[in-house]
DNA sequence: AAAATTGGCAACCGCATCTCA
DNA sequence: TTGAGATGCGGTTGCCAATTT
């Protein structure tokens, strides 16, 4: 593939490396017959009318064929990222954020493998969401996100707080609808009802359900236990509890078995999305009161669907008693 | 009001892996 | 078996709009 550079790169040695010369043609710049930077609804057009007759692949064919000055890469990855008719836009929802931490808690920075569990949503997307609102918090922090520190506070209190919010919407969701039921399908997510579908859920699955949306292939959930006060403080043989806080009765799992191949993980559907959520040596119960920590955090009820699930203040006070509570 | 800073995101790059002749 | 081309992935860049100073 030539390699040159475009108006996005701070690197020009590529591109003087070429015969080609540079000519900015509608702010886009043009080396020998490739164009580079943002797309033209023309190229858009173009691409989206060419994979409709023939399909798509072979994409530096198809980027010549369809008469596309781009390389096939910029074909593949603007079809893929932006054009895609399955591709979904717009604010990544409180079950996707939760998704996706969950999903990267496991698995780290592979971005294409999470994006398989986010219908629509392209790695590109969610890579992006990390850095610029996950990072952040982490920055806000002064510490790594990569840091025990920044895990144990998004695990034992982001994804939990996550997890009430949705629970909340839920609710709302549920009120409203409650005396349209019979129309929602078998497929979606029912409170209080024992399903049975010999563990083969995963986590998505969980979200999906919990967060209601219908209509999917995902199947009915397997729902196995309830919290009581005696199983959120004993840990089964995986130390899996779970959170009053969040009160997760009926929607989460208990796992039963343990897979330690993370790559099984979703496939086995043996271990929930619970097992990320849960506290540490039954932490929740001892004494850290998030509603508490909400009722002076009034922000946390602002609709805001974002990210605004804690502040700093949330976090020192969190880190403070978890170490507390740890004899840290 | 203007300048500086920040945040979000599209698009690029290099490298690794896959495919196929 | 091997090598060239195609594809996929994760990291990075830089534009631009929004926000802050």
């Amino acid at each position: 593939m030539m390699d040159v550079k475009g108006r996005n790169s701070k690197n020009s040695s590529s591109s003087s490396s070429t015969t080609q010369t540079c000519d900015y043609q509608d702010e886009i710049m043009v080396v020998g017959d490739l164009r580079r930077g943002p797309w033209t609804v023309e190229e858009d057009l173009k691409l989206i009318n060419y994979i409709a007759t023939h399909g798509e692949g072979r994409w530096n064919s198809l980027a010549r064929s369809a008469g596309l000055k781009r390389t096939g890469k910029s074909c593949r990855l603007r079809w893929l990222n932006y054009l895609r008719p399955d591709v979904r836009r717009g604010n990544i929802t409180l079950q996707e954020q939760l998704m996706i931490l969950e999903l990267h808690s496991r698995w780290g920075n592979r971005w294409s493998k999470i994006a398989q569990h986010l219908p629509g949503r392209t790695d590109n997307e969610i890579k992006n969401y990390w850095r610029t609102r996950v990072q952040k918090h982490a920055k806000q922090l002064k510490c790594d996100v990569n840091s025990k520190q920044f895990k144990d506070t998004m695990r034992y209190l982001w994804m939990p707080r996550l997890i009430e919010r949705i629970q909340a919407a839920n609710a709302a969701t549920n009120a409203v609808t409650s005396t349209n039921v019979s129309t929602v399908p078998n497929s979606s997510f029912t409170p209080n009802h024992h399903l049975t579908n010999n563990m083969d859920m995963g986590s998505e699955h969980l979200v999906m359900a919990q967060a209601g949306i219908t209509g999917n292939d995902y199947g009915v959930a397997h729902v196995t236990t309830s919290y009581t006060p005696e199983n959120s403080s004993t840990s089964d043989s995986f130390g899996t509890q779970v959170s009053p806080v969040s009160d997760l009765t009926n929607e989460y799992y208990i796992p039963v078995n343990h897979n330690p191949n993370p790559d099984n993980y979703f496939q086995a559907g043996q271990i929930g999305l619970s097992e990320s959520i849960t506290s540490p040596s039954g932490y929740f119960n001892q004494g850290l009161d998030l509603h508490s920590m909400e009722q002076n955090n009034p922000w946390l009820h602002s609709g805001d669907t974002s990210d605004n699930l804690w502040n700093v203040e949330d976090i020192c006070l969190f880190q403070q008693q978890f170490c507390n509570n740890n004899n840290i």
